[in-house]
RNA sequence: GCGGGGGUUGCCGAGCCAGGAAAAGGCGCGGGGCUUAAGACCCCGUCCCGAAGGGGUCCGCGGGUUCAAAUCCCGCCCCCCGCACCA
């Protein structure tokens, strides 16, 4: 098998030479309908696998195909560098990482001692791009190589800076802030390959919600109560710390009572931090907080109370009429003048009352507990309480309540915990009342300590809330909202009155970065980013969406629901390799960020790299007017310095070639770059000139195993290809699987298939040069049978649907071609142009080699098979059906003779074919016997007749060609064949055959009988 | 949790959207041919039963629709992928 890999070699070799010294894969506009194919620029950090080679084949393989149906096609490439990761390489590499040498070395095949000489991004850029424009040559595709280039390059900054002025004027792209996964020891945000652990955490925004202390010292002392369901701020009885230390700190100029882990984190989250002292959370055990969003909406009932405490608070309140306004006022009382003192000692009168009043104001004010479950480092390490809706608050204050000594040592009077849970959630079609109470009780738990027990509880509970819970009166003016849609909506209500805020928090921990530094939430500020959210920019991508076609088509679904997931992008970072954004040059314009337009850039690439066009000459005025059409010539003329002429020409080649046809790119990119090549196509571009087709394939892994570049294992595209061949490689992706699911790289499988290849290499040297002869009956079954695979090739194709494509193509032509050999036929040449041609976009190489044994044209420029349906022969398909079951029948029977010598048979009665006939006519089983009895013949024998028709309506395909069909002749003439086949002699002498064999014959379907 | 895709005969993998074959193809395994022999190649078999081309059972689990379901409908279980600022 190597001897002829190394046959195929050269011959691949060789046809590469040809096509580049014909440059026929250079594409300039001409009159030919024109096809644009794009595949995503590889990342350079490493030498091209088998990966890549799966997406670049398919597209390649299109591009081919479509050449060879009369399409002007460009098919170009480039190479990404920009970003972090080949940075981080050549650090690596730099101070001689053991692992990243022996991943190179092993993996992505560079000789040592030329790895250990890529110590800079630059030095990296170059040697693998030099590496993967080898391997993508090796390989032969069909790329316009005049127009290479890399997103460093001058000229293409000047296009990236270009296209961020337009988003900029657009007000696309604006100023915010969002958090990250930072390394407080490297000062850095961690990506996901620079971590220990934690990959799985993502970061979660809590809402804070303030409740409010009074203290002699301090004053007012904020309890940020975090949480990830704001809407139970409406049933809080209490809030929870953990008996242990916390600290008082001032954050953003008021005093808060967090966890001494917190008062780290909220540094990080925009917040000004100086920490007091610490102090013993015991110490404010049993101590009240005033929660104001409830203190706003019971004002009304307590007002009269205030007026002795503080007269003209009073005033100021009770001329309030509306109760949002009346709400934000209390508030503000609360955040900043000392209604919170004046509440809490309403408390205490209305505790020592009792009565009505009370339980009024034991909404308002409530008392903080101790409890052993609170989390000190899971947000702020304060929580709310609600007893009605969260199992473990429900159980810590049974608990609590059973537990004299605790209340003693902390001091906590009992009247404070006699707390009845307050419901604000509604569970459309359930039973539950009070949830968290009930499914407690349905789960038997008794202690907070029952953690499994606990949280199986809160799952069920927040799980039917979520999904089908409906706020109750409780929750004042949100009432019969639904509580899958009330966080976002609270949320920016509580941060707008000034008792809300949010902390981010990690869903897992820890999580911790390669350093060995737990990482903390960073809040980035004043970043740029690419405004997705824009509700105009989506719909429009959205409505576009429908106009275009996505392969496989369920696709669409996913691309529209990614759409409308996308919220605004950080476009901006402070380290890696790319284009400074033009108008603010501290930040580097993210690398997925700068490869979205590209594409347009292909055009301009020709021009720089002939060196018809330099960076300087690339103004905004010119590339308004080559690629938007803004402006005129002279002016871009003029601008630019160009000559008008080349200005023309550049737009004109714009406007041939623009816009892509078809984007071809693996599954992973879907949810990134995919999306902003559609968004930023439609940002800056007209309509005219917006993406038409997308196309999406799986992964490829290697015996089973994931491929991974940075830790193996690897194959790369330039190994395969020196291992099996090109077209080897290329024929193995292709068939290897179908649209998105993955494929598997199995080594045994490729040298089977190198075998296949062989065997069709040779055989049609073989008969390639022969003469043709006139056509016989199984020529026209060759032909006609190759018409079918023509077809459903084209149609495959079409489709994207490489799999199939190969299948029909190659493989089932391979099988009758089999079986045209086996049946005695000589004329396999009449099929060998169309069906070289039929192979050409998946094995150029060798149908370009066989080509030339009788042409000296290009087969590559060839025109594609046309399926031809004056060359379909139903009838010459349906007789070798018929002897291939014969055969088959023949067999089946033989199994029961010991050495079986001859074998006699016998065709059906005349009268069946009759019943057959007049059955064919007809659609159902009832309707032909209906008819068929009109004949007083067959009414003599209508049991027989019945049963025969039943058989005939199951087989209906099989019996259709029958009554075309002379089977006594079919099997004379290919007596021979049959005999020397089954190796008996066959007589056609239904006399030897007994009666009750000879009466079961029916068309197609002779009775056989075998005699030892 | 949300969204998308899946669970097919020893394995891989078609087919299911447009219901009607023990269910393509490949691999593995077994047998035969060819060959001095091995490999390659060609043919046959590979769920169970059957000494006559036949019968039975089968496509995650459980129901339903239908003359007929791997294919349609309902419920359940399980698996994979994405959830971002990273290419």
């Amino acid at each position: 098998m190597q001897d002829f890999v190394q046959e195929l070699r050269l011959i691949e070799k060789k046809w590469q030479e040809e096509w580049r010294k014909a440059r026929i894969f250079e594409s300039d506009p001409d009159e030919r309908p024109k096809f644009f194919i794009t595949i995503p620029y590889p990342y350079l950090n490493g030498n091209l696998h088998v990966g890549h080679c799966r997406t670049f084949t398919i597209g390649d393989a299109v591009a081919r195909y479509k050449r060879m149906c009369g399409f002007n096609v460009l098919f170009p490439m480039g190479f990404h560098v920009t970003g972090t990761p080949i940075i981080g390489l050549a650090e690596l590499i730099a101070k001689r990482d053991e692992r990243t040498i022996e991943v190179y070395t092993k993996f992505h095949d560079v000789p040592e001692d030329v790895l250990l000489t890529l110590t800079t991004p630059e030095k990296i850029v170059e040697y693998f791009s030099q590496e993967a424009m080898k391997a993508l040559k090796d390989i032969g595709y069909s790329i316009d190589w005049r127009r290479v280039f890399t997103t460093t390059d001058e000229p293409y900054q000047r296009f990236i800076e270009w296209q961020y002025w337009k988003l900029k004027e657009k007000g696309l792209i604006v100023k915010g802030s969002h958090p990250v996964r930072y390394c407080p020891n490297d000062e850095n945000p961690v990506e996901d390959h620079d971590l220990l652990m934690g990959e799985e955490a993502t970061i979660v925004d809590f809402t804070v919600i303030k409740l409010y202390s009074f203290d002699e010292e301090l004053g007012k002392i904020v309890f940020p109560c975090a949480t990830l369901r704001p809407e139970t701020v409406f049933g809080v009885t209490n809030i929870w710390v953990k008996p242990t230390k916390y600290v008082l700190a001032k954050v953003d100029g008021e005093v808060w009572f967090v966890s001494k882990e917190a008062s780290e984190k909220l540094k990080y989250q925009e917040k000004k931090v100086e920490v007091i002292r610490e102090v013993d959370a015991k110490e404010f055990v049993g101590k009240l907080v005033v929660n104001p969003i409830l203190a706003g909406m019971l004002i009304d009932k307590i007002l009269d109370d205030l007026k002795e405490f503080d007269e003209k608070l009073y005033e100021r309140l009770s001329k309030i009429e509306d109760e949002d306004e009346r709400l934000r006022a209390v508030v503000n009382e609360i955040v900043n003048g000392n209604l919170a003192r004046i509440l809490i000692d309403l408390f205490g009168r209305a505790k020592a009352e009792g009565g009505e009043k009370f339980d009024i104001m034991r909404r308002i004010v409530v008392p903080i507990l101790p409890a052993e479950f609170v989390d000190t480092d899971n947000a702020t390490g304060v929580v709310m309480s609600v007893p009605a809706h969260a199992p473990y608050d429900y159980v810590a204050l049974e608990d609590l309540k059973k537990k004299d000594e605790i209340l003693r040592q902390f001091g906590i009077d009992r009247s404070l915990i006699e707390i009845e849970p307050i419901a604000l959630i509604r569970i459309e079609g359930e039973k539950y009342k009070v949830p968290a109470v009930e499914v407690s009780k349905e789960l038997g738990i008794e202690s907070q300590k029952q953690r499994d027990l606990l949280d199986k509880a809160t799952k069920i509970v927040y799980k039917k809330e979520f999904h089908k819970g409906v706020l109750l009166e409780t929750t004042g003016k949100y009432a019969g909202m639904l509580v899958s849609k009330i966080k976002d909506v609270l949320q920016k209500d509580l941060i707008e009155i000034g008792v809300g805020d949010v902390f981010y928090e990690f869903s897992e921990k820890p999580v911790v970065c390669r350093c060995g530094t737990k990482c903390v939430v960073k809040v980035v500020r004043d970043q740029w980013f690419l405004n997705y959210s824009n509700p105009e920019w989506k719909s429009k991508v959205l409505e576009w969406l429908e106009e275009m076609t996505i392969i496989p088509d369920y696709y669409k679904e996913e691309f529209r629901n990614k759409i409308e997931w996308l919220k605004d992008k950080a476009c901006a970072r402070r380290k890696g390799l790319g284009t400074r954004i033009p108008w603010d040059k501290e930040w580097l314009i993210e690398s997925l960020s700068d490869s979205t337009i590209y594409m347009a850039y292909y055009i301009l690439a020709k021009f720089i790299n002939e060196g018809k066009l330099k960076a300087e000459n690339m103004t905004p005025e010119f590339l308004d007017y080559v690629l938007l059409g803004i402006g005129d010539a002279e002016k871009a003329s003029q601008s630019s310095g160009l000559d008008v002429e080349t200005v023309e020409k550049i737009r004109r080649e714009f406007l041939y070639w623009y816009p892509v046809d078809l984007r071809s790119s693996g599954k992973d990119l879907v949810a990134n770059h995919l999306l902003f090549f559609l968004f930023h196509h439609i940002a800056i571009f007209p309509k005219e000139h917006w993406p038409r087709a997308i196309a999406v394939n799986g992964y490829v892994s290697l015996e089973g195993k994931k491929m991974s570049k940075s830790k193996g294992p690897l194959l790369t595209m330039k190994r395969a290809v020196a291992e099996n061949g090109a077209d080897v490689t290329r024929l193995y992706i292709l068939h290897a699987a179908e649209y998105d699911s993955d494929a598997d790289w199995r080594k045994k499988d490729v040298e089977s298939l190198a075998g296949h290849l062989r065997r069709f290499y040779n055989l049609v040297k073989e008969h390639y040069t022969k003469e043709r002869k006139e056509l016989d009956q199984l020529d026209r079954w060759l032909l006609s049978r190759f018409q079918k695979a023509v077809k459903e090739t084209r149609d495959a194709m079409e489709k994207l649907q490489t799999r199939r494509a190969v299948n029909a193509a190659f493989f089932e032509v391979m099988n009758d071609v089999r079986w045209y050999l086996r049946r005695g036929g000589d004329n396999l040449v009449v099929i060998l142009d169309d069906w070289l041609k039929l192979l050409a976009p998946f094995i150029p190489h060798i149908c370009e080699e066989l080509w030339h044994l009788k042409h000296d044209t290009f087969i590559s420029l060839e025109s594609y098979p046309e399926f031809d349906e004056s060359k379909v022969d139903e009838k010459a398909e349906a007789v070798e059906d018929y002897i291939r079951r014969f055969m088959e029948d023949v067999k089946e029977v033989m199994k029961f003779v010991e050495e079986p010598k001859e074998v006699y048979v016998a065709f059906a009665e005349e009268w069946k074919s009759e019943v057959l006939k007049i059955a064919s006519q007809t659609g159902s089983m009832k309707e032909a016997m209906s008819k068929i009895m009109k004949d007083e013949k067959f009414r003599a024998m209508a049991k027989d007749v019945s049963a025969f028709l039943k058989r005939v309506f199951k087989d209906r395909e099989m019996f259709a060609v029958m009554d075309e069909l002379n089977e006594r002749e079919i099997i004379e003439e290919n007596l021979e064949f049959l005999e020397r086949e089954l190796g008996v002699k066959i007589i056609l002498d239904e006399s030897k055959v007994p009666d009750d064999k000879r009466r079961s014959a029916m068309p197609g379907k002779p009775a056989i009988y075998v005699v030892g």
